[in-house]
Formats: C-alpha cells, structure tokens, sequence
DNA sequence: TTATTTCTAACGGTTTTCAGTGATGTAATA
DNA sequence: TATTACATCACTGAAAACCGTTAGAAATAA
C-alpha cells in the first residue's frame, strides 16, 4: 500500500530574486513540498496569495513598497488560515515579538541552513511553531530574564527590607480600590490605623500618592 | 601551535546509578568534557559539588531526601558560580518556569539523546542557556500566548471603543502620579476639565477610583 | 534587660477626589 | 440639516487623601 503525500503549497515574497532562486533551489529536493508562486514585492503579495492555494507563506520582512509587517498585518486582518514564516535579516527580538503578536508562526534568520527552511515548512504546516537556533536562543534569553525580573521584582529591596506584613495586607487592599474606611472595617482597626500605614508605604517605596502605591502593586504582582 | 583545551568538569546527580553510568559512558568519549564526581541523592550534592571543583553540575529534580528543586535554591543561595544543568523525566511548564527562575542555565527531558548532553554542557559552559527540543517548544508556545494575550489587553473593548486620545492621554498622566492640578498645568488646560475627563474614564472604564484608573493604566502598558 | 520594630491610634489642617449637573464651541457624520 | 461625539469649562458639597506629629502596647532582636 502507498501512502499519497499532500504536497504542501509554499509562497515566496522577498525582493532579491536571487534568494527566491535559492529558496526554490532547496525546496525543489523535497518531494513533499511545492513552490506554487513568489512576489518580489510586499504590495504582490497579499492578491497573489490570496487567489493561489499555499498552505505557507515565507515572507521577508524587509521589502520595497510594502512593509512585510504591514502585509503580515493585513494577511491576518483577512484571517487568512495559512501559515507564515517570516525571514528577516536580522535576528531583533523586537521585531520577533511585533511578528509573533501579529500571527507568524515561524522566524527564519537569512543566515540560517537551507535544510532549516524545510524544517520549518514542515514544522508550522503541522501547526507548530518554528525559530531557527539563533532566534530560539533570543527569545528564551528574553523569556527567562522577564521570570527573573518577576522573581526579581518580588525580593525588591524595598518590598523586603521595609514594608511590613501588615503594610503589605494594607497595600493589597489598596490597589483592590478599596479606600481608608473600607479597609479599616475589613481589617477591624481604626481608619486612623490604616492612614498612618498608608503614609509609611507612600514614604517607604518613595512614591507619591496612592496610584503610585496602586503600580506598585501591580508591578510586585500583588493584585 | 596546539591549543590547549581545559576540560570541563562535571558532577551529576540522580538516584539512579544506572542514568549516572549512560551519561559516564556518553562522555566519556568527548575529549573536553570530564566527570568528576556524582551523588545518589540530594542530600549529597550540596557537600559534594561545594568541595569540588566542578563546572557543570547536572541534577535531577526528583530525589529522595533532599528534592532537587530544594537543592537547586541552597545551591544559588550560596551563589556557587557553576552551571546547572536540570534533569526530568517530565517537561513540565510550571517545573521549568521554576528552575529557571531558581537559576539553572539547562532543562533536559531524559528523553533526548545523548549528544544533546554534551551539547548541553558545552553551552552552558559558555554561559548560555540549554534547553531539549520539546521544551523549547513548550516554553516558546507559553511566551507567544503571553505576547498574545499581552496584544489582546491592548485591544480591550473598554479601550479601544470608548476612550478617546485626550482620555488617554490624561489616563497616561495620572497613572504617573500627577494629581488634577499638575494635569491642567502640563496639558495647559483648566482644571474642571481635567477632573471631568478623569470623571468620565472612572464611568467608563468601570472602576472605583484612580487606583483603578492606575491600575488599568498599568495592565494596558500605558506606563 | 534594653532597644528597636511593628501595630495600633489620634488630632488638626490642607488639598484632592468624586458625583452630579449643566453649558458651549467644534468637527465629523448620518 | 440635524445629530452625535469630543473637548472644554464651571459650581457645589461631601468624602477621601495627604501631611506632620505624637504616642502607647506588644512583639522581637541585640
């Protein structure tokens, strides 16, 4: 019994035909994958892709006329099913974010291996989501430093050091919008009481009101 | 000219001798890479791995005794300047988002092959981080739902249906402390008007007061 | 034991917030 | 043209926040 493969439907826009050429080149000795169509240009993009039935889009994000993010955004906008890897020269992680909210499900640095284009194909085709090494390793550099800053955040020196148990409780219900006399009866002690803890923490975390005292909160993940 | 390569040295720890013995084996045939020493259970590797001169140390996270988790926290409380590679037989999301917040450099599921272990150790040797395939995966999965779920607060109905530039605006401003006064001085405008707009973003966004608005503010990234 | 911290509470006074209501000019829109 | 949305401003009164300071009791640390 033979299995019949699904070849799987691959669009190509970048602006230098000669990565194109490169592309296919790789492409064409893969018996599961299809070049079906390219554009040169980010304003071909969307009508060509749109009228032809790839399954995946490899789009640059650098490219005359129309910024690939702005193709990208309107790809999505359209909600398009396809997937799409997005190639780009540099490895930025603010890039890699902006496409990664937008939708892209891959990110291909240009200087990456030929057989990780096909690794990639076939990785989002599948649903998942691809990033060449280098990009991986950014990412993740950025992902633990965002725990660390949390946990970080957490053993503020000020939080800490300074601010009480108590202090704590009160800054807590603070930031839940609750005011002086609310708090004084849910904790049972005089709203005098909670005052004079209020006016510690305004001058212990050195902020000025309590919307300072409400982002403080916030940030340390108190609320 | 021969250069001269320092081995790095390596302890590992995990109850069972036999996963020890493999990943002996494993190394033993890479010429930069050289165990020197092991422990059977949590409680060991602390002694052991401070009394040593150990580079890398790769650790289980599921002893008896002492729990990895509980070895790793001792471990960078006395700040030992090495490596940790964690072991698991699970990949769990919530466990890895823990060790790497504790600070190991590595996450290896027991599942990958060999050569990802010497892979693991040259690269944290490095100073960077390691992680097995699947874990990226994962990992990466979590971190684009956060981007995404981060893009879709943007995108709150409250935000972007009723509040208008100049709400936002002044939104901006009280979540960065100033009170009325200071708003109608740095927007030149009265402060009966600043209050009103305040006034109409409480109604509208539905909550009790600035620490709401701040709050809000703070969760839409507007500070 | 002594010293310090923390929690509690109070007083007096000023400033700010907040709710409600109403009004005006302008610009976009139906 | 009429309507709607927006930004602007005003007045009132009650409530809350803010500032400075003091001070006792209890728990905790030196």
């Amino acid at each position: 019994m033979r299995k019949i493969m699904k070849k799987i439907k691959v669009h190509i826009a970048d602006d230098h035909q000669i990565l194109i050429d490169g592309i296919i080149a790789v492409l064409s000795t893969e018996k599961n994958i299809e070049v079906v169509g390219y554009s040169l240009n980010g304003e071909d993009v969307l009508n060509w892709f749109a009228s032809n039935e790839a399954d995946v889009l490899i789009l640059d994000i650098n490219m005359p006329k129309v910024d690939g993010i702005v193709v990208l955004q309107n790809f999505f906008e359209h909600s398009f099913q396809q997937k799409v890897i997005v190639l780009s020269s540099y490895d930025d992680t603010k890039l890699i974010k902006e496409v990664l909210k937008i939708g892209a499900s891959g990110f291909l640095a240009k200087k990456c291996a030929g057989e990780n284009i096909v690794e990639a194909i076939n990785t989002v085709y599948e649903g998942h989501q691809y990033f060449s090494k280098s990009i991986q390793q950014k990412l993740m550099e950025t992902f633990t430093k965002q725990l660390s800053q949390k946990e970080s955040s957490l053993h503020d020196s000020a939080f800490f050091s300074s601010i009480t148990a108590r202090e704590t409780e009160i800054l807590r219900l603070i930031a839940q919008q609750y005011n002086s006399k609310e708090i004084s009866e849910i904790l049972h002690i005089s709203v005098n009481t909670v005052e004079t803890h209020r006016k510690n923490l305004i001058r212990k975390l050195g902020v000025k009101n309590v919307v300072g005292l409400a982002i403080y909160a916030v940030k340390n993940n108190l609320v």
